[in-house]
Parts: structure tokens; C-alpha cells; sequence
DNA sequence: ATGACGATTTACT
DNA sequence: GTAAATCGTCATA
């Protein structure tokens, strides 16, 4: 397992959505716990073109600073005052794109994910959740993960990063076109003619994967 | 200082 | 299917 290549991260941001896919994210608590999880869905978040990304018209302020940093860059943010919600920043510096990371396939730290989501969402019993359930949301994921506004504009190229991305081996060809799904994005009806682009990507058959079944084929 | 908003999740009819 | 929960951020004044 190495860690995802710093120039992997200089490209635009759906084309980093589909790279991710596959890879597996991984948080150092700081205790030194490691949890780990398969990425197995994206959306991209093309910029300042882009009508339903924060950074539309090269908006920049406190929040979205870490987009217009260099790909790689943690961009977390709060959304409806209770959820957090994690992305990497993706092409170069001045360039706001971003890649959301909606869902993982559990792979590291189960027991401790569930703690957290416990702990951090108001889930009636999440010791009873299928363990493909976890992970499935980018809310979800940021509890489980324990996953903070705190952690916004750290490195995930760097091996020593608090979350950081790895893939199995270093030149694999990622997972086949053929096994990626995509469909317009969620939530962001508001975003006039971009709300139907078809920026989230997924890999098809993953039960990780959230959304309505009907956007998942 | 204030008010409107939101890249979600959960519970309930 | 609908609605509620909840607060950092930012535009406006």
C-alpha cells in the first residue's frame, strides 16, 4: 500500500473522481488508531464555473481557501449545522475544484467507526447498522471517521497526514471504466444548468454506495 | 449585530 | 412521501 502521488492530485477534479474510486482513505486518530476505508463514491465539484460548488465565481473566503490550494489539500466543511463533509481539493493552486468523497466500504477500525458514529449521530443504534451502511453518506463517513472542521487544508499526499490517501500499488490501472456508474449530483438543485451534470461516480455493485437505487445503476 | 442559507441524516405519516 | 434537527459562514447593515 503506498500513498496516492502528489501529482496525481494536479488534474481536474472529475477526473480525479474517477481515480479515487478504489483507492482507500485512511485516518490516524491520535492515539494512533488506524481506520481505514475502499473509496467507492465521488463527486466532482469542477469550480468556478461550476454553479453548485462554494468556490462558483471564485468565491473565495475563509471556508474555501484550501480549494484554491494545491491538489491534495483537505477541504472540510459543516453543512445544515450537524454534518461535516470531506473533500480533496484536485487540479493546481488558484484552480478551485474539489472532489466530495461520499461513501467508503469499511476496510480498518469497524468497532471504532461505530463508536464514533454512536457517539456523533443521532442513529438509533448504530452497533446494529450493516457494516456496508457505516461509511455511506459523507456525513456518515466524516463521523465514523472522526473527521473535523479542524482538518480542513491538511495534506492527504503527505504519509504522515492525519487522513491521507493510499492505493493498493503505485501505476495499477484503478478500477475499469466499465465498472463505474455515474449520474448528475446530489443535492444541488439549486445549481441551474449544472444540477444535472454527470459528476458523481460510483462503483457499480458496491452496497456502500448511498443514494437512491434508481442513480446507482 | 443580524438573518438566511445549506454538496445531510434521521424519524415519522 | 414530508419534516425536523442545528450552527458555522458570509452578505448586509
Amino acid at each position: 500500500m503506498t500513498v496516492l502521488d502528489r501529482s496525481a492530485y494536479a488534474v481536474p477534479a472529475d477526473e480525479l473522481a474517477r481515480s479515487l474510486l478504489g483507492c482507500t482513505l485512511v485516518r490516524r486518530l491520535d492515539d494512533g488508531t488506524r481506520l481505514a476505508g475502499t473509496i467507492v463514491e465521488t463527486e466532482a465539484y469542477l469550480g468556478v464555473r461550476d454553479k453548485a460548488a462554494h468556490s462558483k465565481g471564485a468565491r473565495r473566503t475563509p471556508r474555501t481557501e484550501p480549494m484554491f490550494g494545491p491538489g491534495g489539500t483537505a477541504y472540510v466543511f459543516l453543512i445544515y449545522g450537524m454534518h461535516r463533509c470531506f473533500n480533496i481539493a484536485a487540479a493546481t493552486p488558484g484552480d478551485p475544484q474539489a472532489v466530495l468523497i461520499r461513501a467508503l466500504e469499511p476496510v480498518l477500525g469497524l468497532s471504532t467507526m461505530r463508536a464514533h458514529r454512536a457517539q456523533r449521530s443521532r442513529a438509533a443504534n448504530p452497533a446494529a447498522l450493516p457494516d456496508h451502511l457505516v461509511c455511506s453518506g459523507p456525513g456518515r463517513l466524516c463521523d465514523a471517521l472522526g473527521i473535523d472542521l479542524g482538518m480542513s487544508g491538511l495534506d492527504v499526499a503527505d504519509r504522515d497526514s492525519k487522513i491521507r490517501v493510499e492505493q493498493i500499488q503505485k501505476a495499477s490501472g484503478g478500477v475499469p471504466t466499465a465498472e463505474i456508474g455515474t449520474s448528475s449530483r446530489i443535492g444541488v438543485d439549486y445549481a441551474e444548468e449544472w444540477k444535472d451534470a454527470l459528476l458523481r461516480f460510483f462503483i457499480r455493485g458496491s452496497r456502500a454506495v448511498s443514494g437512491p437505487a434508481s442513480m446507482n445503476r
